[in-house]
DNA sequence: GAAGTCAATCGAAGCGCTTCGACAGCAAGG
DNA sequence: CCTTGCTGTCGAAGCGCTTCGATTGACTTC
């Protein structure tokens, strides 16, 4: 491997000519510049990782801790990994991936060795290890997602309540009065981030404030959607639109079951599926959404990690990325007015 | 942070004794190597990596290239990615991830920078540009698949043809003489790594060894199984076993296609997966299998890697790892002997 | 008791960069 | 003409480790 005294010499500069033209943070003629260019060029020069690191104290590697356990859907998460090494490359950032058992303890290691200069939390959970980590080193940390304790920390998630609003907006905005949600299983309100419970919150806030009655269901299992939809319909006989917001087995096969009560999508009812992260392997959601998008959140917590590291941060405590509404027809006006 | 200094000083030793006492190089006296433990611990001393790379020339740093592009599913390769990192750690590596675009790229710029000290290559294609540039760089590479050329590369996979082979014995020893497979979609077959291909090749030539008829259908679509079982029948109406290794998607919808035809597993048929690597996000398949599982060929693909690193290897160039065969009970024993 | 052995420790030379201060030249300003 | 102030370049001091001799005693061995 060519290093930089054999660019130098091959260019007949010294070794610091070479640093500054690679580097551009002093003034160098054109023409030395062009020289050292063509020498590393020709020597097919690229600087040493650990040599540079170690001289600029900076290793230009984030972390990216992801637990990933076998109970969790591993789809999401993988998307968030990708979304954050792809967003972490355009600033010219590797990233460093840390699994499971070691999401905490490689997160200690890689600050505390300075491995990484910075670490981005996925798959956050309400009390999470990672949060108290977090606060106690000297290393940028970044969350997606939201802990119950935000204290000192930055975080990124969607705005969900943005999205809620704007599935009943658009729901109104179509003669639609009567208006449920299906939230998450109960199970995944203990262990998830606490966005289910802000989603719930807000649903029946802005369904209050709106004047209309908030109708709120919760699938028995993670994957049947079955329940979710009698258990509304017993509620409110008349719902025209549903606000979904749950486990992605579960909206699969919601419209099944509205089929299996006789009602078609969207002509007797509406569906928006707000807050859901998109499955990328299969078919995806066939309603309106206001998705997770990983593409949104990602590039912004990078965004404010590589900031947080260069010293050029505000670094809000929480940031809230609001959702892009898609459409895909699975919202039609209310056909008649529906007995209350 | 404290440094190595930091450590001698409080420990009364001199540099070298500590490093020495750390990393067990050299004989240390145990009076001293407490002390040096000791001090390290109340210090909270962690060597800086990147001071140990540059040292050491080691950077403990495995790259992993996965291209996670849109169209594959990112299911099965996270699970490979996961597997890898853990399999990684075990050895005292961390793992980079490259994507996307940066699969290739960042092969190149790992290796050139001495960034990562060696390179594990995921979701191979049949022809994989990953595959020229391991020949060219002067850095350890394993692929964990198969390229259509291994000169000079090193590869792990599944021992597909053993899980073929495995799979007909079984059917055979139920009594089943008249079997067929589902392969994979035509259009698989062009891109990906060659195993498809072994799977068939070797399906066709084991049952013609054992004087049976191999009757082979492809499914049309990336997610139906109607038109390859009708496929089947149509060839081979009598057909009571059915290997089936294809795209996940089919798979889960076999039974329902079978249950079409009228006939229900295993009363009438008989199925096993082979090959197949198992959806971690949702119910696995519900049938024998002799699955293609990441925790089977990461670890040795990594074990492989870490060897070639530290010049300790043999490098064969092809290691088949012989599936597990997993039992859910979708096997019976022909009932009837049936008609030719 | 001199010579040889061996375990334990130290000192110093790197590893290949970045970056700070110094210092030539040269143009402009008095 | 002598300052000032640039611009462009160089030299050298680190960054915090690893690792290779060299050294020092203590212990054998004949």
């Amino acid at each position: 491997m060519a290093t930089i005294e054999d660019v130098a010499r091959n260019a007949g500069v010294s070794i610091s000519t070479v640093s500054y033209a690679l580097s551009g943070k002093r003034s160098i003629s054109e023409t030395t510049k062009r020289r050292v260019l063509d020498a590393a060029a020709e020597l097919g020069y690229a600087p040493r990782a650990s040599a540079k690191a170690l001289a600029a104290n900076r290793s230009d590697i984030i972390a990216v801790t992801a637990p990933l356990h076998p109970d969790t859907d591993p789809t999401a998460h993988m998307a968030f990994a990708m979304e954050v090494t792809i967003s972490a490359r355009g600033r010219d950032f590797d990233t460093l991936l840390l699994v499971q058992d070691d999401a905490l303890a490689g997160m200690k290691r890689s600050a505390a060795s300075a491995l990484a200069d910075g670490t981005i939390v996925l798959d956050v959970a309400a009390h999470d290890a990672r949060a108290e980590l977090a606060r106690t080193i000297d290393h940028p940390v970044v969350f997606i997602g939201v802990p119950d304790d935000t204290e000192g920390l930055a975080c990124v998630d969607l705005d969900f309540e943005f999205a809620i609003r704007t599935s009943i907006d658009e729901l109104v905005a179509n003669g639609h009065r009567h208006i449920a949600l299906i939230g998450h299983h109960p199970s995944t309100l203990e262990r998830e981030a606490n966005y289910p419970l802000r989603i719930e919150r807000e649903f029946k806030r802005y369904m209050t404030e709106l004047g209309l009655t908030p109708v709120v269901a919760h699938p028995t299992t993670d994957h049947d959607a079955t329940s979710a939809v009698s258990e509304i319909f017993r509620q409110q006989p008349g719902t025209t639109g549903i606000v979904v917001s749950t486990a992605n087995q579960v909206a699969m096969n919601l419209t099944a079951a509205l089929n299996a009560e006789g009602l078609s999508v969207p002509a007797d009812v509406s569906v928006i599926a707000a807050g859901m992260t998109p499955a990328m392997s299969r078919t995806p959601l066939p309603f309106d959404a206001l998705p997770l998008d990983p593409a949104l959140t990602c590039p912004v917590a990078v965004d404010i990690l590589v900031d947080l590291i260069q010293g050029v941060a505000p670094a809000q405590e929480v940031t809230l990325v609001p959702p892009v509404y898609q459409s895909r027809g699975t919202v039609a006006p209310a056909s008649a007015p529906t007995p209350a």
